[in-house]
DNA sequence: AAAAGTTTTGCAAACGTTTGCATTTGTCAT
DNA sequence: ATGACAAATGCAAACGTTTGCAAAACTTTT
């Protein structure tokens, strides 16, 4: 029993006796092709178990199958990819993207110059693009967004800008984190991130209206990079010169791990003599000591959305930017 | 002025006069066309900024330019792919293979039957494939691995399997830890983690026999799932079971992170009253309270040895798997 | 039994490249 | 000026599909 492996409709074509245009038909269930043959064919396909060649397919209907993911490394040129959150977000969006038979093809980025973004979106590799945190590239997606409609960014939606983003709300976020702190009578807020992030400036907005409006003294900023080290450092050097807050919000759960350990080595206790309020509620933020205090992101829902308003911008309709409602999760730390 | 943008080859031998051919030599720099001609095509192709259509040359050459990455999520359904220590191997791996200009096709899959290889293999979607961890589909790897030659795997390099593997050596990594705590005169050891993983296994095994030499009494071990919530639940039960060890040797660094909690929980002091050694050395590692002792295995290096043997394999040329030496990193856990 | 209609099949073009081979153009010695 | 040879360019096929349109094969109606 000879049950070669078919490679090609032409192979089946001859196998089955018919046009490839048949066999083409037939495997796509078309009904201009009678049901006789049309099992005839599929029957055949599977005992020489036909798989169809994707790419030449792909090529056929000028598409690629893929979706572009890129996480664009501006601020931090270290392994950012690994931060917690923005993984899990990958995975939701590979995820997302399976379900619609679409391919993720990933992509990191260290911006060197303001082409990148347009030379991968004209390369013809993927036919849209997620662009996972704008990091300080927010204007050349701008730029490219304008030409460029499958473009969805997860993100801060900024005014005066019109690219297409879908994220938490970062104000609110901040707002809630610090309102949290400032309910339990903390006082001397210390809001620590770079507020030269988009997502991070909103969530920094937020925390300084909070405190505003509850008449606490203003609160002062740590800017730091979003490593593990980087924030320690920041946090220690700030507990060192004695300006000790009783409350801290962090601008990732990353940065809130690091403030809790530059806290607990500075002698002090978590949450007795400073709370701790992370961002994100990543999988660690439940088992660090204590259990993190944190602004809920969601992610499954949050990638949905953004592969939903792709596949809008992909069929040529239009949409418009998404605001996820983040919440608080109430652990230990604060 | 117009500078129409050519979208192409034709596009450009038009603006050219000379034809297709000429265009697609000139660009690739080929000597069979005149200098003057390669010179004032490029010029033109950069003026229009012509892209050339990645899609249509790889469908052209008989590749894909994509590199599938897979990682099979057999014993946890759950988010996998978050767990840190994969996901620094992707980001390694995403820029491996950026380097040779390949793209990375990322691909989380839970085996639902025997196929999901092969068909991946036979999609023609990719020119070969990385497999991150081999989870309890070793036999189902080992079969396609047969018969398709560009296929790595990191994990385990069992005897009696025939697929390339790149991975640390296990043992010898299981054996360090366990080793650094009866060195320290700990006595009662328990191992966390899933012997039915074949990593897992061999990291199980050599600390066994560290324990052996040593003669110690033998050490216990607790399957455990590798999500922090479910590892721990199960060092919680154990001890509450009063089954109290004084090491704890955890499979992975977010077992080792679990344990830490479950322990401090329990009321107990680590290192003092029990010493726990994870496994990977993931980015969070350092930030633990307190800090993880813990094995380390280099992805970076991992990662280029994983694409450095894939792309032999392409090549049709053949390679032996790999086995790294892991390295104990001391903190303050153990 | 032929015409008209319907269903089923096949032909051939197209997608944008690369590349073997043929052809044109240019150069040089005669 | 002509022939021989080298250098530069162009023609056309191929990669594996899908699909508009034409053609063939049936069915029904007269």
């Amino acid at each position: 029993m000879k049950r070669q492996k078919a490679s090609s409709l032409a192979d089946l074509s001859a196998l089955a006796g018919v046009s490839i245009s048949t066999v083409s038909r037939a495997l796509a269930d078309n009904p201009l092709v009678a049901v006789a043959t049309r099992d005839k064919i599929k029957q055949l396909a599977r005992e020489h178990d036909f798989q169809i060649n994707v790419a030449a397919r792909n090529f056929r209907l000028q598409r690629t199958g893929a979706v572009g993911v890129i996480l664009p490394l501006g601020h931090e040129t270290e392994q950012h990819l690994t931060d917690p959150f923005f993984m899990s977000l990958i995975a939701s969006l590979a995820d997302a993207l399976a379900d619609r038979g679409y391919d993720l093809l990933l992509s990191r980025v260290i911006p060197s110059n303001d082409t990148w973004l347009k030379a991968f979106v004209e390369s013809g590799k993927v036919d849209g693009v997620i662009i996972v945190g704008q990091s300080d590239q927010i204007d050349v997606i701008e730029k490219v967004s304008a030409k460029y409609g499958p473009l969805i960014v997860w993100g801060a939606s900024i005014p005066g800008y019109s690219q297409l983003t879908v994220g938490s709300d970062n104000f609110e976020g901040g707002r809630l984190a610090a309102q949290h702190l400032l309910s339990q009578g903390r006082k001397k807020l210390t809001f620590v991130g770079n507020p030269a992030v988009p997502e991070f400036e909103a969530r920094f907005a937020g925390f300084n209206l909070a405190i505003a409006q509850s008449g606490a003294p203003q609160g002062s900023v740590l800017p730091s990079h979003v490593t593990p080290e980087a924030s320690y450092a920041t946090v220690r050097d700030y507990l060192k010169s004695n300006r000790v807050p009783d409350g801290i919000v962090a601008a990732s759960d990353v940065i809130a791990l690091s403030a809790l350990r530059a806290v607990a080595d500075h002698g002090l206790r978590v949450p007795d003599d400073v709370a701790v309020v992370g961002y994100d509620d990543v999988f660690i933020a439940e088992q660090t000591t204590p259990s993190l205090t944190t602004i809920r992101q969601d992610v499954v829902l949050g990638a949905q959305m953004m592969v939903d308003l792709l596949f809008r911008r992909m069929a040529g309709e239009d949409a418009a930017s998404i605001s996820l409602q983040p919440t608080l999760v109430l652990r230990a730390s604060a």
